[in-house]
DNA sequence: CCTGCGAAACTGTGATCACAATCGGCCTAC
DNA sequence: GTAGGCCGATTGTGATCACAGTTTCGCAGG
């Protein structure tokens, strides 16, 4: 009974890691903070399968690092609702998406994200077109290639490189929680369909838009994005979501 | 010139309490939830100054507890970005209101929360409308008697009993952070003004649109009531909370 | 063979300690 | 009198340990 074969946090054969050497920059960077990040950008990316449970010592020993670390990072993540806690067990576990749930999400993104978006759009420059337009080429790259991980580590990117340039602290923080809670979801889905390229469609508008100085267009594309990527979600991720939401 | 009578940490006198006996039924409350409670409910009260240091330590000490679970506590608040933590330093603290910031909160309110307000109504029954016919006598006579601290519970009241009618836990999780960030800011505002009342006129436009079953009508009541109080916000607050923004 | 039952392992939670960095105040030198 | 430096106090961070609750697995009894 949907037994899975996710086998998280018995190793982290599921890429989480601490990387230790990135950007080089932020060297002396907390360890709860690395280990943050390494989650984080797992269920952006969509490594981690919803509905399962993890450990906080497994997870620390696969990291090879001490619980405590871990159990900030984890707070942190279930704060921002991208981990959930059984109020029983206490146990954790990546929230299983229901058919509701998606539909707000949806809903929460249209609101935000075209907003970030269009504010964007008012304060472009052509470095951040160039890079948008680099990004979009990985999306296109990864997209043909059938990588699905690179896929949705670009798309992501494409989407807040725009979104941070908005200069919305307070929306982007939205954003990033909304993408943080989706993340685990379109892995799942991809997995299955694969076939997003209309995506890129969007994208290529709302890079128009920004060259003609015209945030409402900008505003317009990403809204499509956002309707059609989770249109598709909807379409394909809700029956398997829901009958494994219950344990 | 804002000396503010605030000694939070040095003592517990902001009322930052664990309280022990609350409601009976979570009897067996995580200590960490506890602190996270009594933290979260004086934020939204507003009875916590924007802009002000505080010491995991002295705030274990005050409430009795290990610094742990205040460490818990307060690493959740930031996450949802309603304490601050100051990169550097890594000493954590109110984030003080900018006029930018405000700005966005008030676009995120007005986005989310009559959306919240719109699903409610269509999901209205008798006893939630009696429930915030109450909450709503509250809120008259918090403001006719000018208590502040019992206006800004009452109020966060009144608005949560109605949104969380509405079965959208995504979307509530969002106005909750949203109020947790305006909440400090509201006080010292308040502490100000002082008048409020009109904002009772949209509660009872609300109410009105929920007996009537119209939807739509409370959505706007609500979004009237979010544009009024957010304008009052940033017509007063922002001069002070931008020149008190720096450390 | 199946069902209870009990012990061992594992879970999150919280306390305590150790450590590096930072902030504070005090003292000295100019 | 003021600037500079030093030393103690306090800070957040992380590790380790102790504890209670839960799960899980093995073993004995039916």
């Amino acid at each position: 009974m949907a037994h899975c074969d996710h086998n998280w946090g018995s190793r982290e054969s599921t890429g989480v890691t601490i990387s230790g050497t990135e950007t080089g920059a932020a060297s002396r960077l907390a360890i709860h903070d690395q280990v943050y990040a390494s989650l984080r950008d797992a269920l952006i990316t969509g490594r981690i399968a919803p509905g399962l449970g993890v450990s906080l010592r497994s997870l620390a020993a696969g990291l090879g690092v001490s619980p405590m670390p871990v159990r900030d990072a984890v707070r942190r993540l279930a704060a921002e609702r991208a981990l959930a806690i059984n109020p029983a067990n206490k146990r954790l576990s990546v929230p299983s998406l229901t058919a509701d749930r998606l539909e707000q999400l949806a809903l929460a993104r249209s609101l935000i994200e075209p907003e970030l978006a269009q504010r964007a759009a008012e304060r472009s420059d052509a470095a951040l077109i160039s890079r948008l337009k680099q990004l979009d080429g990985t999306v296109d790259r990864a997209l043909a290639e059938g990588d699905v991980g690179r896929y949705m580590a670009a798309n992501h990117a494409f989407h807040f490189t725009l979104y941070r340039h908005g200069r919305a602290e307070v929306l982007l923080t939205l954003a990033d929680s909304l993408w943080l809670q989706i993340g685990p979801f379109m892995r799942v889905v991809f997995g299955r369909i694969g076939t997003l390229g209309l995506a890129a469609d969007h994208h290529l508008a709302a890079l128009e838009g920004l060259q003609q100085r015209d945030p409402m267009a900008v505003r317009r594309a990403i809204a499509a994005d956002i309707a059609m990527g989770m249109d598709a979600l909807q379409a394909e991720g809700v029956s398997q979501s829901t009958d494994a939401a219950e344990d």
